[in-house]
DNA sequence: TAAAATTAATTCGTATACAAATAAATTAAG
DNA sequence: CTTAATTTATTTGTATACGAATTAATTTTA
């Protein structure tokens, strides 16, 4: 009874520090990402462009799992800024065809040593880092199990 | 430099697992959470009170993370929906004082058992939960550690 | 002590994030 | 072959999340 209670402190649930975690490290990120007028969601798209070059918005869902209802705002943002292009498949008009524009090329080469910088305040060891990656897979396994 | 534009796939930076982790874990609370009428965030700040009863908004931001324009709407969500008191301090009327209520109380009771069906979903054993939750509070400490 | 600086909370603007409803195109079923 | 079911993306509504500007109260300082 009394255990059960103990267990409803935020310090007892892992989610919570998980949460916090992702938002401070995605602050860190923020004034590297303003330099290239991207918020980290941005980021995150461009990176998928950067290695696929072209999808459409459920591949890119799966991926990110986010919802069309997210992205699609998203991308047209990412398109105003000259770093995609959006056009419906002609094989198949419900798709949306996303591609990667040249400005969008040169982006990648501005990102570059972002990565790096974050790494530097996140300031785990590799072996930590490969530990935490483990777990966290982990959890995005059974976590993706129940569905 | 080919080493760099490996370092920008997405698979390679441990942000982007973490904050899928933290959606996912907090998609996991949500039908839960729905029963009793809390989002994710909601649930966390009554958490908060559960713990202390008491605070004002300040105190409560620096322990959640999150700024008082993120906290005002969401406070007066729940004293909407009856579970806390806002009222302006008599000591000092900058600050407002947030008390829990009765049925802010009882809520506790309601959530007593969510801690563990999620925990279940996580799936992880004792030891690497140590080891996660170790981790990601080194990761909290050093990137605090800048400002 | 009166003006300046600081502090706490609110408001405003923008950007996710997600569920539910809608629309348009394609596929499946009869 | 036509209707029904499915699929893909958009739109709508609500709830964070955060930076910047504002307001009101308190402290500091000149």
């Amino acid at each position: 009874m009394e255990e059960k209670k103990e267990l409803l402190k935020l310090k007892n649930q892992i989610s919570f520090p998980i949460y916090l975690c992702s938002k401070e490290i995605i602050r860190k990120y923020t004034p590297f990402l303003n330099k290239l007028d991207l918020t980290y969601t941005q980021y995150i798209v461009m990176m998928y462009f950067w290695e696929r070059k072209q999808s459409n918005i459920k591949d890119l869902g799966e991926i990110m799992l986010l919802d069309s209802s997210t992205l699609t705002p998203l991308l047209k943002k990412l398109e105003n800024k000259g770093y995609l292009k959006r056009a419906r498949s002609s094989v198949d008009e419900r798709n949306l065809s996303i591609t990667l524009t040249k400005e969008g090329e040169r982006l990648k080469e501005k990102a570059a040593d972002i990565p790096d910088q974050v790494k530097k305040c996140i300031n785990l060891s590799e072996e930590e880092t490969k530990v935490l990656y483990t777990l966290i897979y982990k959890i995005l396994t059974n976590v993706e199990k129940e569905d």
